[in-house]
DNA sequence: AAAAAAG
C-alpha cells in the first residue's frame, strides 16, 4: 500500500506556515482558483509568494488559460500515450506556426519549407522543424548574421561535444592530462573568440580540486580553469574567425543578396537600435583584459561583513520591514557581502550555494539603489524600466518577481513579469503604464523590444540570474543582444551558485571592475546535503524509482527528457502513487499550475527535467533522485540544491547504471562532494532507509 | 537533451 496514496482529507502542507494560515488550501478546486484570482493574497511556491500582478488589474489570465487547454493535454483525457503526443504535437505545431506564416515577411522565405516538409508529427519533430525554419538562415530578423547565425553555430559545437564525449575516455579531458593550474602567462594572449570554445565544450571542467590547505576565499578562477586548454585548437579558432566574419563583415553582403522585404517601422527601428548598439573595439579589448587580471585577485571573503543587519547594509526601512515579512530578518553571509557593493552601483558577481539567498542578495540592493537614483524624481506614467532581471526558465522568473515584487511595491517601485508562453497583453499593458523593473526570460523580451513594446534604452541596472547558465549555447546571444540595448555604462550584477569562467564571455564585454563576492569556506560540501550514488540494474531502475517516490516528503526526480519524465509520472500513477511532471512539453499554464500543486503539498513527488533544475524553490524538498545522472557537475550541484536549502537537511541519490560508475565518480570530484556508491535493488533495505 | 518567442 503506498505511503503517499491519494491522501483522504487532503494532508497538512508540508510548508504550512502559520503566518498565512488563512491562506492556505488543503487543495486545489476550481473555487480555490477563481478566489485566487481575485485577491493579491500570498501564494507561488514559498512563502515570500504573492499574488501574481501587483495592480489590481483586471486578469486575462484565468480565461486564456482555460483557453488555451483545448490545445494542451488536458483535453486528451484517456487516450493513450501513442495517440497523445502526435495528435498534440502537430496541432500544436500546424496552429501556431503555420497560422502565423504570412504574419511576418520572413516567413515568405521560406517558400517550399512549409509544414509539410516537415515531416512527421512526432517529438522528434521539433528537430528538424528547428533545422528547416531556422538554421538555413531564412528568417529575416537573423540575416544580418548571415547563414552563421546562433543556430548554426549551436549545432555545430553540439556536435563537437557529442564528439568528444565518446573520445575514449573523454580524450584531453582527463584530470591527468590537465595542463597545471596556473595559466597567467597566457592570459594576456586571449582572444576574444575563446570565450565561445569555453562555453562549447568545456562545460564539464573544473579546475582540480585545491589540496593546500587555504581553501577560502575562494578565487574567480578556481572553477573552469581548463578552459584554456584547448585555446590553441585550431579547429576551433578557425570557426570562430569564421563566425566573426560573417557576423560583421558580410553583413552588407547579405542583405543585399536577399530579396527585399518589406519591414515594419518597428523591426526598422529595432534594427537602427541594433546597429547603433556599441560594439566591441580594440581599444575595449586591451581594457577587459586588464579588467579580467583584477577580477581574478579581487574575489573577497564576506566574513567580515556578518553580523550586520539589513539596516547596516544600508536598506531603508520599508525594504527592511519588507524583507522581516518574507521571513528574513536578518542577511545572510551572501546577502551582507553584496549588499553595499551594489548599492554603490557596482558591477558585482555573486556565488553563494544554491539556497543562499541570493535573489535577496541582489533584489534588496537593487530596489535600494532604484529608489535612491529615483530620489525627487517622480513616477511618471509610461516611463521605461530601470532595472532588469534575466532568469532561465519561466518559472524562476516568477519566482523571482515574487520576491522582488515584494521590495519594489514596499518603496512603491512597480514590476512586471515578461516570459513567454503566455499572451502578451498583460504583460504589454503593465509596461504601457510604466514599471520600474522587468523580471523575464530572455525570448519574450527580445520579442517586446523588437515590437517597441519594451524600452531597454533606460535600464540602469541588469541583473543575470544563473549567470553561467545564461552564457550556456542558446542563451548567450540573445543575452548579449538583450545587454547591449541596455544603458552602456549601467550596472551589471551576475550571480550564481556555479560561478565560473563561463560567465567572462559577458563579463569582458559588459562588466567594469567586477569584484566576485562569495563566502569564505562555504561550498556545496560544507552544506547540509546527504548524497549518496545508486548503482542499478537496467531493468530495475523503473521499481527501483517507484520505490523511491512512494514516501512521505516532497521528494523531486529528475530526468533526462521530458519523455521519460511523463513516463515515470504515469507509471507512478498506474500504482496508486500521485506525482505530477515538469517540463518543457507543458503549456505554460499548465508548469504553473504543476508547480504550484507540488509545492502546495497537495502531491509530493514532482517529476522533472532540469527546467527545474536551477534556481526553483519549494520548501522542505527533502529527497532529490537523479533518475538519470547529469552529465555536468554543475547541473548536479543545481539539482542537489533543490534540497538542503537555507540550512536545512536533504538528500540526494543518483542513480547510475554500473558502466557509468567511473563518469559518476569524477563528476562528483569536479563538484567536491563526497558520495558513497551502493548496489542496489528494487526492495533494498538502502531504499528503505530513505522512505520512511 | 533541455531551455528560451510567437496576438
Amino acid at each position: 500500500m503506498p505511503k503517499n496514496k491519494k491522501p483522504a482529507g487532503g494532508r497538512p502542507a508540508r510548508n504550512f506556515d502559520p503566518k498565512f494560515a488563512a491562506d492556505r488550501k488543503p487543495r486545489w478546486n476550481r473555487d480555490d482558483r477563481d478566489q485566487r484570482q481575485g485577491g493579491s493574497r500570498e501564494g507561488g511556491f514559498n512563502r515570500a509568494g504573492t499574488g501574481r500582478d501587483d495592480r489590481g488589474e483586471r486578469r486575462p489570465f484565468n480565461r486564456d488559460e482555460r483557453g488555451g487547454r483545448s490545445f494542451d493535454r488536458d483535453n486528451r483525457g484517456g487516450s493513450g500515450r501513442d495517440n497523445r503526443g502526435g495528435f498534440d504535437r502537430s496541432e500544436r505545431g500546424g496552429y501556431t506556426r503555420d497560422d502565423r506564416g504570412g504574419f511576418r515577411g520572413d516567413r515568405d522565405n521560406r517558400g517550399g519549407f512549409s509544414r509539410d516538409n516537415r515531416g512527421g508529427f512526432n517529438r522528434e519533430d521539433r528537430g528538424e522543424r528547428r533545422f528547416d525554419g531556422e538554421r538555413g538562415g531564412f528568417r529575416g530578423d537573423r540575416d544580418n548574421r548571415g547563414g552563421f547565425s546562433r543556430d548554426n553555430r549551436g549545432g555545430f559545437n553540439r556536435e563537437d561535444r557529442g564528439e568528444r564525449r565518446f573520445d575514449g575516455n573523454r580524450g584531453g579531458f582527463n584530470r591527468d592530462d590537465r595542463a597545471p593550474r596556473r595559466f597567467d602567462d597566457n592570459r594576456g594572449e586571449r582572444r576574444p573568440f575563446d570565450r565561445d570554445n569555453r562555453g562549447g565544450f568545456n562545460r564539464d571542467d573544473r579546475a582540480p580540486r585545491r589540496f593546500d590547505d587555504n581553501r577560502g576565499p575562494r578565487r574567480f578562477e578556481d572553477r573552469g580553469e581548463r578552459r584554456f586548454d584547448k585555446r590553441d585548437d585550431n579547429r576551433f579558432e578557425k570557426r570562430d574567425d569564421n563566425r566573426f566574419d560573417n557576423r560583421f563583415d558580410k553583413r552588407e553582403d547579405n542583405r543585399e543578396e536577399r530579396a527585399p522585404r518589406e519591414q515594419n517601422a518597428g523591426e526598422r527601428a529595432w534594427q537602427e537600435r541594433r546597429d547603433a548598439a556599441p560594439q566591441r573595439t580594440a581599444a575595449h579589448e586591451e581594457r577587459i583584459d586588464v579588467v579580467h587580471e583584477r577580477l581574478e585577485s579581487e574575489a573577497v571573503a564576506a566574513e567580515e561583513v556578518e553580523g550586520q543587519t539589513f539596516a547596516d547594509l544600508g536598506l531603508g526601512d520599508n525594504i527592511v520591514r519588507a524583507l522581516a515579512g518574507m521571513g528574513a530578518d536578518k542577511p545572510f553571509p551572501i546577502q551582507a557581502a553584496t549588499a553595499g557593493p551594489i548599492i554603490e552601483g557596482k558591477d558585482v558577481l555573486g556565488r553563494g550555494r544554491t539556497g543562499s539567498g541570493k535573489t535577496i542578495a541582489f533584489g534588496a540592493p537593487l530596489v535600494e539603489a532604484l529608489l535612491r537614483a529615483r530620489k525627487g524624481k517622480e513616477r511618471a506614467y509610461g516611463r521605461s524600466p530601470q532595472a532588469l532581471i534575466l532568469a532561465p526558465t519561466r518559472e524562476l522568473a516568477l519566482q523571482i518577481d515574487r520576491t522582488v515584487q515584494l521590495l519594489a511595491r514596499s518603496v512603491g517601485l512597480f514590476t512586471t513579469q515578461v516570459y513567454g508562453g503566455v499572451p502578451q497583453g498583460k504583460q504589454v499593458g503593465a509596461l504601457k503604464k510604466g514599471v520600474d523593473i522587468v523580471i523575464g526570460t530572455p525570448g519574450r523580451i527580445q520579442d517586446l523590444e523588437r515590437q517597441g513594446k519594451l524600452d531597454l534604452s533606460q535600464i540602469q541596472i541588469a541583473v543575470l540570474d544563473e549567470a553561467d547558465h545564461m552564457c550556456e549555447l542558446g542563451f548567450l546571444e540573445p543575452v548579449q543582444e538583450i545587454l547591449r540595448l541596455t544603458k552602456a555604462d549601467g550596472q551589471k550584477l551576475l550571480f550564481s551558485a556555479t560561478l565560473d569562467r563561463e560567465v567572462s564571455a559577458l563579463v569582458d564585454e559588459f562588466l567594469k571592475d567586477p569584484q566576485v563576492y562569495e563566502v569564505a569556506g562555504e561550498d556545496q560540501d560544507s552544506g547540509t546535503i546527504d548524497h549518496q550514488v545508486f548503482v542499478v540494474d537496467q531493468r530495475s531502475k523503473r521499481d527501483v524509482l517507484e520505490q523511491l517516490a512512494d514516501r512521505d516528503g516532497r521528494t523531486i526526480i529528475f530526468s533526462r527528457t521530458r519523455a521519460f519524465a511523463d513516463q515515470l509520472v504515469e507509471q507512478f500513477e498506474d500504482n496508486g502513487l500521485r506525482a505530477i511532471a515538469l517540463h518543457g512539453d507543458l503549456n505554460q499554464a499548465k508548469r504553473t499550475r504543476n508547480i504550484e500543486r507540488f509545492s502546495k503539498g497537495n502531491i509530493q513527488v514532482l517529476v522533472a527535467t532540469d527546467v527545474a533544475a536551477r534556481g526553483i524553490h519549494v520548501d522542505d524538498v527533502d529527497l532529490v533522485v537523479q533518475a538519470d545522472a547529469p552529465d555536468e557537475y554543475k547541473t548536479y550541484m543545481h539539482r542537489a540544491g533543490r534540497t538542503g536549502r537555507a540550512g536545512r537537511s536533504g538528500r540526494v541519490v543518483t542513480l547510475i547504471p554500473r558502466n557509468r560508475r567511473r563518469r559518476m565518480s569524477e563528476l562528483l570530484d569536479r563538484a567536491e562532494i563526497d558520495a558513497p556508491f551502493h548496489e542496489v535493488q528494487p526492495g533494498d533495505e538502502r531504499i528503505e532507509e530513505l522512505t520512511r
